[in-house]
DNA sequence: ATATGGATGCAA
DNA sequence: TGCATCCATATT
């Protein structure tokens, strides 16, 4: 513990902020990797994080469920850009879903983040996500691709936001490589049969 | 199984 | 403009 009490900060999580560098990689390289990363907001009081347990990777214009399969349009044009920063996006109308892109600038590519173990920041996650009503159960805290983006507080203004900032950061893991399951993507109709959802195999991303 | 709800992209 | 579609969630 620190002398200077309970107050979490970012130096009490594990790992150092991967660079931009990181996310400069193919897609489906990137989705594996992230697995066990962990996924900060905000600073001392304010702090929430979670280790990423699963994510999908939407590559370019091969990949038809991707949105940038129709080239850099208003909205995927982010996925065209340089690597290392959120594509946010709204889906079903009220959902949001948080995205790293990845590849060179010019490339498309992204990797959807779809489950957290939460780290830190359990309380704020949960006031956020209950929104006044029952306080959600454990799983349903940071699991799930629209449950995150509330429990960490994102939303469309994040879009574009740096994933090495103190507003968003994403952490390395320490050790061993986690062991990783694949399977085909949530809900996408186009490019049903493409193995690209990597999650981490339990008790291989544990919190630390 | 179903209601919810707004943005997006394309056809017209 | 209109409209089908969409990488989800909470509740019956």
């Amino acid at each position: 513990m620190s002398a200077r009490g309970a107050v979490p900060a970012p130096a009490d999580l594990p790992g150092e902020v991967v660079p931009a560098a990181f996310f400069a990689r193919a897609t489906l390289e990137v989705a594996r990797a992230l697995i066990g990363c962990v996924i900060a907001t905000g600073r001392g009081a304010a702090l929430t994080a979670g280790r990423i347990v699963e994510t999908e990777a939407y590559l370019g214009e091969d990949d038809p469920a991707s949105h940038a399969a129709r080239g850099p349009t208003p909205r995927a044009a982010i996925m065209f850009g340089p690597p290392g920063v959120a594509y946010v996006y709204l889906i079903y109308g009220l959902h949001h879903c948080l995205n790293f892109v990845t590849e060179r600038d010019g490339a498309a590519g992204a990797v959807l983040i779809r489950a957290l173990v939460p780290v830190a920041g359990r309380a704020a996650m949960a006031r956020r996500r209950a929104g006044g009503g029952a306080p959600p159960s454990p799983s349903a805290l940071c699991s799930g691709p629209g449950r995150l983006c509330q429990a960490l507080g994102i939303d469309r203004s994040w879009n574009g936001e740096p994933a090495q900032g103190p507003r968003l950061r994403v952490l390395a893991r320490g050790g061993p490589p986690p062991g990783i399951a694949t399977s085909p993507r949530i809900g996408v109709r186009q490019a049903a049969d493409r193995p690209w959802r990597f999650t981490a195999l339990p008790g291989a991303a544990e919190p630390v």
